[in-house]
DNA sequence: ATTTACAAGTGTTTTTTTTACACTTATAAA
DNA sequence: TTTATAAGTGTAAAAAAAACACTTGTAAAT
C-alpha cells in the first residue's frame, strides 16, 4: 500500500521590472521538451540540503545571473497533474528589480526576456496562474509596504513614483492626493538636485531612506 | 554532481476552534520518535498522485476524523534542517471549525486535543512558527472576509459574534460600532427567535446568508 | 530680450469612515 | 411588584479619503 514518495520539489521565480510605465516580467525561453519553445518562469529543482528560499536565489542566479535579490515566497502549487513531465510541486517566489541594472546584453546571454504583464506570451503549465497570484499579492502589498522602490533607481522623482504606482495598480491616481501622502512620509527625502530630462521645469529627486523608515514602519499610498 | 532529489513533501493542518471566548487549536500527541511525547500539528506526507490540497484534507481526516473541511493554504516551510528526522518540506493549511461538532469523545479517539492559542504546549520542529503565521493570516483575513462564521453554529447572536471577533483579534471592540457595521451587512439576517440562555432579555439569533453575501462580496468588520 | 510650451508643483472643500461615549429595555427570578 | 442583568440603541467629533484647477519654473524658439 505505502509506496515511496516520488515527488520533485521545484521553485519558480516571478521577477518584476518596470519600463515604459508598465510592469514587466522576466521570462526565459524553454529550450527543451515538453513545451519546448514556450516561455516559462525562472525555475528549477530544490537541492537536497538546500533551504527552499536559498534554492530560489540560486535558481534565479543560474538562469539569469541576478544576485542578491530579495525574494518573498508567494505560494505553493501542488496539483498532481500540473507539470506534464512528472510529479513536481513548485513553490513560487517573487522579487522586484531595477530593470536598468539588468539590461539587454546580460539578459541576452541567458535566453531571458522582459514582457509587459499585459502582453505575456503563452506560458508553460500553470505558470500563468502563478503570475496571477503574484500580481494580486503585489497589488495588495504595494500600498502598505515600501516595496515599490526596488523598481526605481536610488534617486527618483515623484512623477516617476506616481507612474510606477499607476502601472502596478493599473489605475490612475490623483496627483495632489498622491503627493500629500508622500509628503507625510519623512523617510522620502527630497534632494537638492533636479531631473531636467523630462520637463523644462525639472522635477526634484527623492530618495527612500530605509533607516528612517524602520523607525516608523508605517506606509500607506 | 547532480544527485537524485530526496526531499519528502508533507502537509500540516492548523485547525482553529472557538471556546470559552478563546481561540483554540487542535493538536495531536506525537507517539513516536523523534520528539515523541510533544504535541504537533495534524500532518502527514503527500501521496504520489495526490494534489497537495487533497493531501491536506486526507491527512486531516486520517488523524482527526474531520471531513469536508474547507482549508486554505498558508505557506510552505522549507528550511533544510527543519525536521530532525530528515529532509521534509511542509505546506501548511488552515481551517476554522465548529468545535461543538467535534467534541471530546471524537477527539479522544484520535489522541487529539484542543489548546487555547495563548496557552499552547511545546510543539515539535517549526510548528510554533507555522501557528504564528497562520494566526497572523487569520487576523488579517477575518476583517475582510466572512470566514469567522465557520467557528459559530448556523444560528448565532451578535454578542456571540462580537466575542468571537474579540477573541480572534485579541482586542476589545466597541459594541455600538460593531453592531452598526453588522447592520449594514444585509446578508446577516436576524431571525425571530431569541437565545434566552445568556440573559433575561434574550438576544436575537442571526444567520449568515451565503447567497446574499455572494451578491455583494463585501465584508468589513 | 521676449515669448512660448509644458510638465512640476501646490490647497481647499466635501464626503466617507472611524472613533468615542451612556442610557433604555426586555425578561426571568426573587 | 421589584430587582438584576445582558441586549439593544444614536449622535457628535475626528480622521481619512476623494474630488477638483490654477500657478510656476525653465529650456527652446522667436
Amino acid at each position: 500500500m505505502e509506496q515511496k514518495q516520488q515527488i520533485k520539489l521545484a521553485v519558480d521565480c516571478i521577477i518584476f521590472g518596470f519600463n515604459n510605465n508598465r510592469l514587466e516580467l522576466l521570462l526565459v525561453h524553454r529550450g527543451f521538451e515538453p513545451e519546448k519553445g514556450k516561455w516559462s518562469l525562472i525555475g528549477g529543482f530544490v537541492g537536497n540540503d538546500e533551504d527552499i528560499d536559498d534554492a530560489a536565489n540560486r535558481v534565479l542566479y543560474d538562469l539569469s545571473g541576478l544576485e542578491n535579490i530579495y525574494m518573498e515566497q508567494v505560494r505553493t502549487f501542488g496539483k498532481a497533474d500540473r507539470d506534464s513531465s512528472g510529479r513536481v510541486v513548485s513553490t513560487t517566489y517573487s522579487a522586484m528589480i531595477l530593470k536598468s541594472e539588468y539590461n539587454e546584453e546580460r539578459v541576452g546571454k541567458y535566453d531571458a526576456k522582459w514582457f509587459p504583464i499585459e502582453d505575456l506570451p503563452e506560458l508553460i503549465f500553470d505558470h500563468s496562474e502563478m503570475v496571477g497570484s503574484a500580481i494580486r499579492r503585489l497589488r495588495r502589498r504595494v500600498r502598505n509596504f515600501p516595496i515599490a522602490f526596488n523598481l526605481l533607481p536610488a534617486k527618483f522623482t515623484l512623477p516617476q513614483l506616481q507612474m510606477l504606482y499607476e502601472g502596478i495598480l493599473s489605475e490612475s491616481l490623483d496627483k495632489r492626493n498622491f503627493r500629500r501622502k508622500v509628503s507625510q512620509m519623512n523617510y522620502l527625502v527630497r534632494l537638492e538636485e533636479k531631473d531636467m530630462s523630462e520637463s523644462r521645469k525639472g522635477a526634484y529627486f527623492y530618495r527612500f531612506d530605509e533607516e528612517l523608515y524602520n523607525k516608523e514602519l508605517n506606509f500607506n499610498l
